[in-house]
DNA sequence: AGATTGAACGGATTATTGATTATTCAGAAA
DNA sequence: TTTCTGAATAATCAATAATCCGTTCAATCT
């Protein structure tokens, strides 16, 4: 079936430049068949419907998002503070660009995320095994490393929500955002009393 | 002026009572003022609109909560960290209650947040003060305690956004935020790497 | 004079209607 | 038989009309 990826990838090609172009509302279905020289009702051979394509269009992305993330979380030469801070540093920038900058990008997060609320979630997980494996380098590499890596990773992302979707809650500048995560990291890595003074609630 | 005040009282009370009962939206002013034994032009003279009503019920509301949290603040014979644990779920078990079980309350939080986005950082501003309180006690009680206190309460608040809107995010339970909140105290305090073998980033 | 009213104004909200468009499927083409 | 079409359907959206209600203020009362 390499006949059918191929006209797959050519409907996301299509759909890709009208939806970045005139906005997913905008954008017919019956345009991206006639983009592709097909019926609309040929569509859903391949796709089930107008938000799988765009689900499609987001995963590709976010696919190639992730290598990248993963490049940072394996970097030589750093501390694994330091390739923590690159990470989380790398989301807040992307998302914001992609966020606040681009109202078509927003478009289609917002649909998205109201119309396939899992979707949303599946991109925690992916984030978060990156995390895991961050950890697992880290500990091959000699440092310290808390014992569980799954439970770490999820406070790590439930500490630092507010710079995964910076746009749902404020109108904080990219640089006001960038001086909080910063305090916010320094916090994580070493704790309110990084002496160890204080016992755990 | 005492009368004045106690008829602003009044009108308080008699807001209240629609907005909880039939909500925000479907309360009219002529109600309220007739509910005051007063004509609607004549409210005006004691809140300067309907919003003006929904934000004092709210202020009135949330300072007793202030006053609460400062107790839980302030707390004897209980460490720095067990404050904070404390203080912090007192926090969201309020706002889900509130939030999360009252159709009415969100509706009003809805429209204030909205309509008023300075009153969400004036709440921020007024829970910081106490977060700062609570670090100067420990600091009088000869805990250690970070120097930048008024950023470590800024930073405190950033990693546990999630927890003080929790409807906003996900459709989690109760108790799977609260262990998740515990999780994120736990690692706010002590840090990821406790035995500080880690330079910051 | 100062306090209060309630009718009048206009912005917002809802209801109604008429397109538009995502999706389906009976049948045509290959 | 399998692949594809395009008209039919039903759901959603946009435009318009109708109504409602927050707010104001000229007039009335105390």
């Amino acid at each position: 079936m390499a006949e059918k990826d191929t006209i797959r990838e050519q409907i996301v090609q299509a759909a890709k430049k009208r939806f970045s172009h005139f906005g997913y509302a905008k954008t017919t279905m019956a345009e991206v068949a006639t983009d592709c020289c097909m019926s609309p009702g040929n569509l859903y051979r391949f796709y089930s419907g107008k938000l799988d394509i765009a689900e499609a269009i987001a995963t590709e992305d976010y696919t190639k998002h992730l290598d990248h993330l993963r490049k940072l979380a394996m970097a030589p030469g750093k501390s694994g503070p330091e390739r923590l801070h690159d990470l989380l540093f790398e989301e807040l920038r992307r998302t914001y660009h992609k966020l606040e900058k681009d109202p078509r990008a927003y478009e289609m997060a917002v649909v998205i995320s109201r119309e396939r609320p899992e979707y949303a979630n599946w991109m925690l997980r992916e984030e978060r095994k990156i995390l895991v494996e961050m950890m697992e380098e880290a500990e091959r590499r000699g440092e310290y490393v808390p014992p569980d890596k799954e439970f770490t990773a999820e406070m790590i992302q439930s500490a630092t929500m507010k710079f995964r979707y910076p746009q749902l809650w404020s109108k904080l500048t990219l640089p006001k955002l960038e001086r909080e995560l910063e305090g916010v990291i320094k916090l994580l890595i070493n704790g309110i009393c990084p002496q160890g003074r204080a016992k755990a609630a």
